[in-house]
DNA sequence: GTACCCACGATTGCATCCAATCTCAACCGT
DNA sequence: ACGGTTGAGATTGGATGCAATCGTGGGTAC
């Protein structure tokens, strides 16, 4: 274990180091530090945290259950990787959730709850830079859904939401994020219905602009078959390490 | 470690002890082995299955991400318990998301297959055994869904259905199993728009047989304020160990 | 009699150690 | 030259041991 991990985490237990672990494996998968198909070692990420290969295990076995990480027995750990039909059966999983998950939220939104969704929907359409985007869009259907006093459902959309990540990042470096002017107009929907209390017509407008990206992705199948994965930095990685 | 538990594995290693632990724990919860409330001790479990507390541990964070057990840092591990609101989320998530899963197996429903369902819906109505009724039902619709070539939403029902289990048997151990009447009609309706092709109406019966089942098990609340359970070999618990 | 406190046992959390398995490259045979 | 095989190194899987934490019961003060 090395000083520096050791200094991070003293000698207190907070008795939960697995969950922590994973957390932020987690995150390092969806902000494309982890790209699908790279592999985990256990020992790395042990070191990395300052922590035994124990909780790390836990931590990916955590993680395989959410379906973000792939293991095999007695060889090794890899972020999952997805084919378009298991990305395609997902979205399609969330044009039928989310709208729920909306109209559950929906009444407990302050107006100033609203009001922030506007401005958040604004940024988006100003910002070019991709991982801000992201970062927003997240946000933005985040707070969207932060009325909804839920355990089950909300925690489903995240994981939802994470297992296709990776696609999403693709698809927009892919695409220029000018040129996404319709996810504005829809964003700017929501938040219109949402202020008038349209439940009906905040999740059909949630609906279509799923059905809307699942559609867009379907046409860049590109994305699914090549091995070569472009890094957040614009680092070509053309055989992911195996 | 026993001896008997050691014959079973006697000291081949198939490098996936925590999920065959993690899947006979699910499947006592499932059957009602271990109520929910009930404590899972990691020692306890380990001996019963010939392992050590590290792929016991390893299996009960599956489960935790499962929904099916709660963990709490430095004290213990319990069946997860929900509360009805929590249930009627589940239910209302199922209510949209296992139509969707029918219409992507129905398609790839060979008649046999149809026929099968028809034997498992009459087979239903003539049993008496609450255990048994549990089993064919779930037998029923999981053949329903047998045609969907789905990776992440079959998990995703399977992991719902799960959820819900130990109430749904509460529940049938309350009404008198041929009361259930309706329930029958309703899967024969399935059957038969299945027989007949009607994506439409298959989803919509699936729908709301899900939805009718919502509403009944929200009519009984006690099932979830209670802090007795019902074993299945009706031995009562009256309080359960914390 | 009740409320608070402390110490002990029970139980969990994690690190270390060892065994089993896989990977991969060099080697051999054809 | 090419495909199959074998052995060493790398990596994972699991058991044991110890430290930390929590629940609980007995004791004490008020």
């Amino acid at each position: 274990m090395s000083d520096a991990a050791r200094a991070s985490t003293p000698q207190t237990r907070d008795g939960n180091t697995s969950a922590r672990v994973a957390d932020a494996i987690r995150e390092a998968i969806l902000d494309g530090t982890y790209p699908p198909g790279s592999r985990l070692r256990q020992e790395e990420i042990a070191a990395r945290f300052g922590a035994s290969r124990v909780p790390v295990r836990e931590a990916l076995k955590i993680l395989e259950a959410d379906g973000l990480v792939t293991l095999v027995a007695n060889t090794g750990a890899w972020v999952s990787r997805l084919t378009l039909a298991e990305c395609e059966e997902v979205y399609q999983t969330r044009e039928r959730v989310e709208p729920l998950l909306l109209r559950m939220s929906a009444p407990n939104l302050e107006p100033a709850a609203i009001d922030r969704l506007e401005v958040l929907a604004t940024r988006m359409a100003e910002t070019d830079d991709v991982e801000e985007f992201l970062r927003l869009d997240r946000e933005f259907h985040a707070a969207t859904y932060a009325g909804a006093e839920t355990l089950v459902l909300g925690d489903l959309v995240t994981r939802l939401w994470g297992a296709t990540q990776p696609y999403r990042r693709a698809y927009t470096l892919l695409i220029d994020a000018h040129r996404q002017r319709i996810v504005h107009d829809e964003h700017h929907m929501i938040v219109t219905a949402l202020r008038e209390n349209d439940l009906e017509s905040a999740e059909r407008t949630v609906e279509s602009h799923i059905r809307r990206t699942r559609r867009l992705l379907a046409a860049h199948p590109e994305i699914f078959t090549t091995d070569r994965v472009v890094l957040p930095d614009s680092t070509p990685i053309s055989q992911l390490e195996r």
